[in-house]
DNA sequence: AAACTCCTCAACCGCCTACCG
DNA sequence: CCGGTAGGCGGTTGAGGAGTT
């Protein structure tokens, strides 16, 4: 079957946008706002896909982006809401004005990877990559003495969400910045939602529900997708 | 100076989800 | 409740610029 297409694509450009298309563009938005991007491309007298007038305009000619350089402390926002949130790069981008979650996502892949590695610290997880190789040492050793219940599915990491989440630190960009995997004990023995504290709406990503924990421990943290409350 | 390789980032693709009738 | 549609998102690609040989 395969789903329809989300515009005539024979008539419609593709590749680099050119001056006069984006002029057309912005000088539509201006007008009018950015509507319905399905009905703007005609309406505004370009042959593009409605996608691809909004990837243009959000990433490319809104009038408040920042473009330029990433900041040290940027750098360091960018690492900390990751090792939060994971790829949600338009949550990310969300907490960084005038970033938008494109940019944010090749600078990711291009330079904080990099930076990541540099110091030891696997981008994915967070973690100290010498940590993770004794780990994956001794899954194996498990693994070979024939007891794999305790493994993922993916034969990845076992990623313990209670353990991999910390709260938000203001360290100085110098300052090596641990993965974000201190355990919940270490913490403030309060009830905090990471989200709010990190000042996300509750229309963005949290719902706030409550995760009751032991020894009267209330730890408030969004679910996920296929979370459950045990 | 030319050829080649590497790197960056704008743009595309396809999937997911919210919304609406 | 259901199906269709549009918007939004994350992963991936590829053009072109920069750097190297």
């Amino acid at each position: 079957m395969g789903r329809s297409p989300c515009c005539e694509k024979a008539h419609t450009n593709k590749g680099a946008w050119t001056k006069e298309e984006d002029e057309k563009l912005i000088s539509y938005i201006k007008a009018h706002g950015d509507g319905c991007w399905r009905s703007l491309p005609k309406a505004a007298g370009l042959l593009r896909c409605g996608k691809s007038c909004r990837l243009r305009w959000i990433n490319y000619l809104r009038p408040d982006l920042k473009r330029g350089n990433f900041t040290a402390q940027e750098d360091e926002l960018i690492i900390e809401l990751h090792g939060l949130l994971g790829n949600k790069w338009s949550l990310i981008a969300g907490r960084l004005p005038g970033r938008t979650d494109n940019e944010i996502k090749n600078y990711w892949n291009t330079h904080i990877k990099r930076k990541l590695l540099a110091r030891g610290v696997d981008p994915q997880t967070h973690r100290p990559i010498a940590a993770l190789r004794q780990e994956e040492r001794s899954t194996a050793q498990e693994d070979s003495s024939g007891d794999s219940s305790s493994r993922d599915g993916d034969g990845g990491l076992d990623l313990n969400l209670d353990l991999s989440i910390s709260l938000p630190r203001h360290s100085s960009p110098e300052q090596s910045s641990p993965p974000p995997a201190a355990t919940a004990s270490t913490s403030t023995m309060q009830a905090l939602c990471l989200c709010c504290h990190l000042g996300f709406q509750s229309s963005e990503t949290c719902s706030c529900r409550r995760i009751p924990r032991p020894l009267g421990f209330s730890f408030i943290w969004p679910l996920e997708e296929g979370q459950r409350i045990a």
